[in-house]
DNA sequence: TGACCTACCTACCGATCGTTCGGTAACATC
DNA sequence: GATGTTACCGAACGATCGGTAGGTAGGTCA
């Protein structure tokens, strides 16, 4: 049920849940301040734990990062493409596909898909890998695109532009909304699966 | 005409260029690895100095953040506001806005609108400078946007989500189009005006 | 009770960070 | 030819970085 990874082998339940904090706050300093901005001092100080005792959950910095990262493409795939990929009209998948992606950020507190840019921090190897499930999920998008063009519903468009467009709305909502206005939350994700198929479907 | 900034008085013409190809590589290795993750050593090797010699031309790291951020804030108001602003029709401002936008961006190599979020890294009486530039310009969006309303051509949304929503399509471009298909320039910023335009305005 | 494990700690490591100090070679001005 | 300025450099500063070695309190289990 949850997609938290465990790195170090964490035996107990108390270890797990210190583990699994450990990750959190790291992903929420590091949404504030960047990657090589969040020092391991600061990380320590934060959990309530020297920084000796930090690399007890944790094997480096590095290591930490991806599994951030790999973390937030485990809740991607649990909550927003598994729960769509049945459904067979391309329209219905891709505006649910949006709205979950939007409450999903809201729901993990904004941090994933910020971090998806401190990908550059990670060794080569790794770095592919984060690089292969997040172009798999915007091949989802063009996939429902595709067949929507193949339906006679979409403007003439690129669909690549289009699919990066529909995903920096997305994730753009996690870097201007914290400071932002507040705007509810379920409105916003309406808005924004309005927003993006307006841009890509032809007047009805 | 060039809006460069002199943040040490560099009397020379050759001291001046020297400056602005210190700021201009500074730009550019941030944007690959950002703020923090950007050593003054990296930049003096990058410019063929040494550390101390750096510091002949700028005050300070945060300091040359801050002349980047308004270097490239001036730019925008050369570039896009300042050609856009007379154009009575608020459907053909907006186009020019966003197209000329994109065509900054590249013009400029990408550089500007990636380090709007290193703005974090600045003292607050900073950040609410470049904040307060920024918000000016996204206010010119929602102004087009409001004549849009007014002339019953606008869809029925949140202008201010909208106006977010298009600055973040723009400024994504310059997070996946480096190393993206490469889509040719112009025929990209056609693309980013289309879908936004789509997006915002009710069936001709 | 003794053996073992988890979850930390104190104390420190070498490296790198941003920044500064005291020069100096090259050139212009008087 | 003396004076000043510009554009740098070598060497070092204290602070902080990511990371580690070694120890230990507290629990589990035989």
């Amino acid at each position: 049920m949850n997609p938290m990874p465990q790195p170090n082998l964490m035996p107990t339940p108390e270890g797990q849940a210190r583990n699994e904090e450990v990750f959190r706050t790291a992903a929420s300093l590091m949404v504030q301040r960047g990657y090589a901005g969040t020092s391991m001092g600061d990380l320590a100080e934060a959990v309530g734990m020297t920084k000796a005792g930090l690399y007890h959950h944790i094997k480096s910095k590095q290591e930490m990062l991806f599994e951030i990262l790999q973390f937030a493409m485990n809740v991607m795939e649990h909550e927003v493409i598994e729960p769509t990929q049945g459904i067979a009209e391309p329209e219905q998948r891709l505006r649910n596909m949006i709205r979950l992606h939007v409450r999903v950020l809201f729901k993990h507190g904004l941090e994933l898909t910020l971090l998806f840019p401190e990908r550059r921090h990670l060794e080569p190897p790794q770095q592919e890998i984060i690089w292969q499930r997040v172009d798999r999920y915007q091949g989802l998008l063009r996939t429902s695109m595709r067949e929507l063009a193949e339906q006679g519903k979409l403007r003439e468009l690129d669909i690549n532009v289009a699919a990066s467009h529909i995903l920096q709305t997305i994730a753009g909502i996690a870097r201007w909304h914290p400071q932002g206005r507040g705007v509810a939350e379920a409105l916003l994700a309406e808005q924004t699966v309005n927003f993006n198929l307006s841009a890509i479907l032809k007047d009805s």
